[in-house]
DNA sequence: TTCCTTAATAGTAACTATTATCATTTATAA
DNA sequence: TTATAAATGATAATAGTTACTATTAAGGAA
């Protein structure tokens, strides 16, 4: 399943700069970064590399619900939160959690393969700009009898 | 926050339409149902309809990750698994999980809001046709040494 | 009831993130 | 050193979603 990857400058690189970071960057930020080193590198390159890479288990795909996709230098399994202000994403590592999900292997008669946990909320910086923020409620002709 | 809903034709069927379904429709699902009784409807309307109502807390946007978003007639809070073969989404009750994620309130210096917990795998249908699915492995140049 | 204000609509264009295509370049095994 | 197939850069295409705009129609006030 694992093809031969070639050792080109442009791969070699996309995975050098994303495991100096910590962050969470997107294909577009990686695109930046390699492209200081590698002016001439094209965007569709990036997604390409990202997508092997992640593939063959060198680099880790992170699909966080409703947001654009991101990449992580780390392989190891671990959960993540997402500022619903600036959108920026760390790493949750809750290894208590992490034994009871992945003790989990089967719900509704479906064989469960992955496990998914992930936050969301105010982080430190855009806690103190943001205060508090209001729930919505519901009103009118809408209302139903149940669920 | 919540702004005045006005009772649209289209508006209605829609609500209607999504919580006669325990399936978990995209938008452009719903806007082939909702067209077969309002055959002018337009697939922007069912999209802007779709956001206000689950801005107003009315029915369920879901976003599951690297998927295309679903939405959900019930409003309670529950998890989900993704069928990663055929796609489709199920309901999962599991109170005991629930329970555990709520008390999580803060993480990282994050003050936790949203708790998005997400099963994937392969529902009764597919894991007959399918089988079992390999592991990719990792090989060459690209190993590196410790996180 | 009729009128008025403004939210909502249909139709369409635009946008964003991602994937595909393809002629050219380059890593690597023979 | 060369042959070959993987990878690249440039660009077009796609999918899903959002924005725009002239027109229609809720729903409160007169």
């Amino acid at each position: 399943m694992n093809r031969n990857l070639r050792a080109t400058a442009q791969r070699k690189l996309i995975v050098e700069e994303l495991r100096k970071l910590n962050s969470h960057p997107t294909a577009n930020e990686i695109y930046e970064i390699v492209r200081a080193k590698l002016p001439k590198i094209s965007l569709g390159t990036v997604y390409r590399n990202l997508e092997i890479l992640s593939e063959s288990g060198l680099i880790q795909k992170l699909e966080m619900a409703g947001s654009q996709r991101r990449f992580d230098g780390t392989v190891e399994d671990h959960f993540h939160v997402k500022c619903i202000s600036c959108e920026r994403v760390s790493d949750a590592e809750l290894p208590f959690l992490k034994e009871i999900l992945d003790s989990i292997e089967g719900v509704n008669d479906y064989k469960i393969m992955q496990r998914r946990l992930e936050f969301s909320g105010l982080c430190p910086k855009c806690r103190n700009k943001n205060g508090e923020m209001e729930q919505p409620e519901v009103s009118g002709w809408e209302r139903h009898e149940a669920g």
